[in-house]
DNA sequence: TATATTTGCATCGTGCTCGATATAATCGCT
DNA sequence: AGCGATTATATCGAGCACGATGCAAATATA
């Protein structure tokens, strides 16, 4: 356990945490336009996807728990952008479906990621950078994985 | 702009928001036995590093603001890890000042740093990677900056 | 079939994040 | 010196993250 590795690791998760936050803080002018918050964008892009899933199928695709997403899909109701309603196959499952006004954002979301990716181009941003971080993260979550070791 | 570029960036953003929480996630079984959360062990790693900062200054190193500081420097002050005084020279400013027990924290977060390195090693997790990893993230945060633009 | 366990969702409390805003001290300009 | 602009910090409100816990439905087991 060398000396460089000790400082990286400590340098590792700050830079995680700040650039997380700076993503989140593009996409706001853009989310914002449509009175979304950036998890409120991850659900619908979930359900854009994939309607009427259960509260859990939700939980597992964001890695986030109920006790998140309840009361985030609770006000997304709220708002009008979905239906919350008790399966009946499992009385215990939340099935949650999109309403018209949360199909039809999906249009305003569309060119978002378009102008994030001219915004990063921008700043000097190189795509192949941009590539070889999600293979990155995507190994690291697997690693850290949301299941939990029996 | 083709394809590939809209179908990357809506996938960047969503790896590295759940990448944060989960490293952060990683962190908590040795911070909760300082009692300290991770944006509380970064706050002492700042003044580790260099006791006595104003406000204005641990928000510039976290890139947080003080509505975000201002009430976690006072949880840490009831928990007496550290001091806040106005400073002499600038009835503005706040110094931070770590107390005894601040300091004496840093003793048990040293071996922190090498267990999380040997528990991503031992998932497999490239040092490589991480190194690369790092440099993308620090060229992101620069790039997204913390200053505005004017 | 009765009972124990598991599963799916929700609620509660605490802490963090951030935009908007307030307040007081300092600075800059005339 | 006087005064508007700037700076440093703090407060407020809304929403998110998450551990702990509760409850009812479903499932497993005796």
């Amino acid at each position: 356990m060398d000396e460089k590795q000790l400082l990286l690791s400590s340098q590792i998760c700050f830079p995680l945490y700040s650039a997380s936050r700076l993503f989140t803080k593009a996409y706001k002018p853009y989310l914002e336009k449509m009175g979304l918050t950036y998890p409120q964008y991850l659900v619908l892009m979930v359900l854009w996807e994939n309607d009427g899933l259960s509260v859990n199928q939700i939980t597992e695709k964001l890695l986030l728990n109920s006790n998140t997403l309840s009361p985030l899909l609770k006000r997304m109701e709220k708002m009008e952008l979905l239906k919350r309603n008790r399966s009946i196959e499992d009385e215990r499952s939340v099935i949650v479906q999109l309403s018209k006004k949360g199909k039809q954002l999906k249009l305003n979301a569309l060119p978002i990621p378009e102008k994030l990716i001219t915004e990063l181009i921008s700043k000097n941003i190189k795509m192949e950078d941009m590539l070889k971080l999600k293979d990155i993260l995507d190994e690291l979550i697997l690693a850290l994985g949301h299941k939990r070791e029996s």
